[in-house]
DNA sequence: GCCCAGGAGAAGG
DNA sequence: CCTTCTCATGGG
């Protein structure tokens, strides 16, 4: 992987196993969008960026950024490190579904988002459907975030904190159009500005086990099985978290026969089979269902 | 109009 | 412990 800088853009070279679709549009993160011309623009991490790939010369393009940008925040983000080539010839041995998941999504990658984004991104998640998802995040960034700056003509906001959703009533949050989450969002910013933002933070540490993050995210308001999970996953690296959605559901029962509300064999299975990668073959198999006409 | 969405909290068994 | 009901909103 080379790393060069050209005017106002970083390219990285020898990127492998990498799709912006499917990373982008994989349920897992909800504020980039996809432009006419295949790329993505976006915000992560309190930065703004448009990214393309070009798959023939396995080459990513990510304007807006220089080297150091890429060092501090994109290398990470994108889990660019990571060897998902070993993950999907693990996943796929021996089970032909996987197989089938995998080459439909071989692009996908695992993004390693904020914390507190990420929370409050699957609360406002539950019983809701992406597209309004995504409209609920920007309205809750541009009601109560701030100005986090203007980039390819378009200004961008960020999240409010804690202490700010905190201090925040249901009404303040009407315009954001929440419904019954509004409630749950700002219970849960009085919690964690109470414990600080510290004592999230440090779930994602390799010194929290997965099971340990998972129990803590239940004692969220608003946050239960699949949102803790999903949150566990995509923001604190616990990567053998297994979300179970209607989709999934779908998808488990459909492709491997499991009773579609017997979600305990469902979790079980996994564990036994996708292992502690089993959070990377959900998105596979997420993707999959969501995507693919033909199945 | 209708069903549904990356479900969870509350109430009642 | 498990099952059922309810929740606000708008996409398709």
């Amino acid at each position: 992987m080379t790393v060069t800088e050209k005017n106002g853009a970083v390219i990285v070279e020898g990127v492998k196993d990498f799709d912006l679709d499917h990373i982008f549009d994989c349920g897992q993160c909800f504020r980039w969008e996809r432009r006419d011309d295949g790329a993505y623009l976006g915000t992560a991490r309190g930065r703004q960026a448009l990214m393309s790939y070009d798959s023939s010369g396995q080459e990513l393009t990510i304007y807006g950024a220089d080297k150091d940008d890429f060092e501090e925040v994109w290398r990470d983000y994108l889990d660019l490190d990571r060897d998902y080539g070993a993950i999907k010839a693990e996943l796929a041995a021996g089970d032909p579904v996987m197989s089938r998941a995998i080459s439909f999504g071989s692009g996908i990658r695992i993004l390693k988002q904020e914390k507190w984004e990420t929370l409050l991104s699957f609360i406002i998640s539950q019983n809701n459907n992406i597209p309004r998802i995504k409209k609920c995040i920007e309205s809750l960034a541009q009601t109560m975030g701030r100005p986090s700056g203007e980039f390819m003509s378009r200004q961008f906001y960020s999240l409010p904190d804690p202490e700010r959703l905190a201090g925040a009533s249901v009404d303040d949050l009407a315009p954001c159009r929440l419904g019954y989450r509004a409630r749950y969002l700002i219970d849960t910013a009085r919690q964690v500005a109470e414990e600080g933002l510290e004592s999230l933070e440090r779930l994602g540490t390799e010194e929290v086990s997965s099971q340990e993050a998972f129990d803590a995210l239940l004692g969220y308001c608003g946050v239960g099985p699949k949102v803790a999970n999903c949150i566990a996953l995509f923001s604190m690296n616990k990567l053998d978290r297994f979300p179970i959605d209607v989709w999934v559901r779908k998808v488990m029962h459909r492709l491997y026969g499991i009773e579609e509300n017997d979600m305990k064999r469902m979790a079980a299975f996994a564990a036994d089979n996708f292992g502690h990668y089993g959070g990377i073959a959900q998105q596979y198999l997420f993707y999959y269902i969501t995507h693919c006409k033909e199945i």
